[in-house]
DNA sequence: ATGGGCACCTGGCTGC
DNA sequence: TGCAGCCAGGTGCCCA
């Protein structure tokens, strides 16, 4: 999916669109998502003000005056801002039409995003409530993550994808952030040293910041809430890039699938 | 407890 | 040109 950083530059888009209107109407044209959506949702919402548009991992919290929306974006889900009357195409899910006119429209190809709506305190949502730190939270230090990978032989990468361990770190900024502490993918957990472990955390909130800041990462389908694209991908160092040139070193970049997952790094800076 | 594999779904690309 | 096969930003669930 997008991964954190197309998750909150969404947020970011959406975020003054939105604060302080009502939704007028809840427009479902797909009730078939992760999760089938109730039938009885569009009535629910209708009249509920936007009180204020938040993040935890890779879900968006969309907090209403009675209850919160969760929105998760799947693997190629968009959620954009238009004007009322935007003509509809292949994929628009849902609407949230509101009273300044515009509505927030949810495009997903693969069907893998989700929406809930919840009337207690979101964060309690069995969905969200074990889930780990934030990369950018104080609790994210380099003694939990070496802790984390004692003993452990799996994968370092898939470590860092594990949202029991840290949230937001999917397969394009794990190889990324494995590629900036040059670390390779494969590495077993335990055998990971301290300094590793804390140059490991740096690279992942290192290269999250960088992508939030250029607007994600835009391969195929994510877009931001105006629609443009994210602009990470020209900054990737090793993801996609097998065969080319390393960016460093020059090495070529290798490629090998861990997980049914593909997994990208340089041989030579990646140890 | 840990880790692996599968499932959900569609579209785009490759190669025969 | 057509079509089978494979791949893709995620993650919950089931099983050993």
């Amino acid at each position: 999916m997008p991964e954190l950083p197309e998750v909150e530059t969404t947020r970011r888009g959406i975020e003054p669109h939105v604060l302080g209107k009502t939704i007028v109407a809840f427009e479902l044209y797909q009730p078939r998502l992760r999760w089938p959506i109730p039938r009885t949702l569009p009535g629910a919402l209708a009249g509920l003000r936007i009180e204020s548009v938040g993040r935890r991992a890779k879900y968006l919290l969309i907090a209403l005056e009675r209850g919160s929306l969760i929105v998760h974006l799947g693997m190629s889900g968009s959620l954009r801002v238009l004007s009322a009357g935007e003509p509809r195409r292949a994929h628009d899910q849902y609407d949230l039409r509101l009273d300044s006119g515009r509505i927030v429209r949810f495009n997903d190809p693969r069907r893998f995003g989700s929406l809930h709506y919840v009337e207690g305190d979101p964060l309690e949502h069995r969905l969200l409530r074990d889930l780990a730190p934030e990369p950018f939270d104080a609790a994210f230090t380099a003694d939990y993550l070496w802790q984390l990978t004692r003993g452990r032989r799996l994968a370092v990468k898939q470590l860092l994808m594990n949202s029991r361990l840290v949230v937001g770190v999917g397969n394009i900024y794990a190889n990324e952030a494995l590629f900036r502490a040059r670390v390779r993918p494969g590495r077993e957990a335990r055998r990971l040293t301290r300094a590793e472990a804390a140059r490991l955390v740096k690279a992942v909130r290192t290269v999250l910041a960088q992508a939030i800041r250029v607007g994600g990462t835009t391969l195929r389908d994510y877009v931001g809430a105006d629609g443009s694209p994210g602009y990470f991908r020209q900054k990737l160092f090793v993801y996609e890039r097998a065969g080319q040139p390393c960016r460093v070193c020059a090495t070529p970049i290798r490629h090998r699938v861990q997980q049914g997952r593909s997994s990208y790094y340089c041989p030579a800076c990646q140890r």
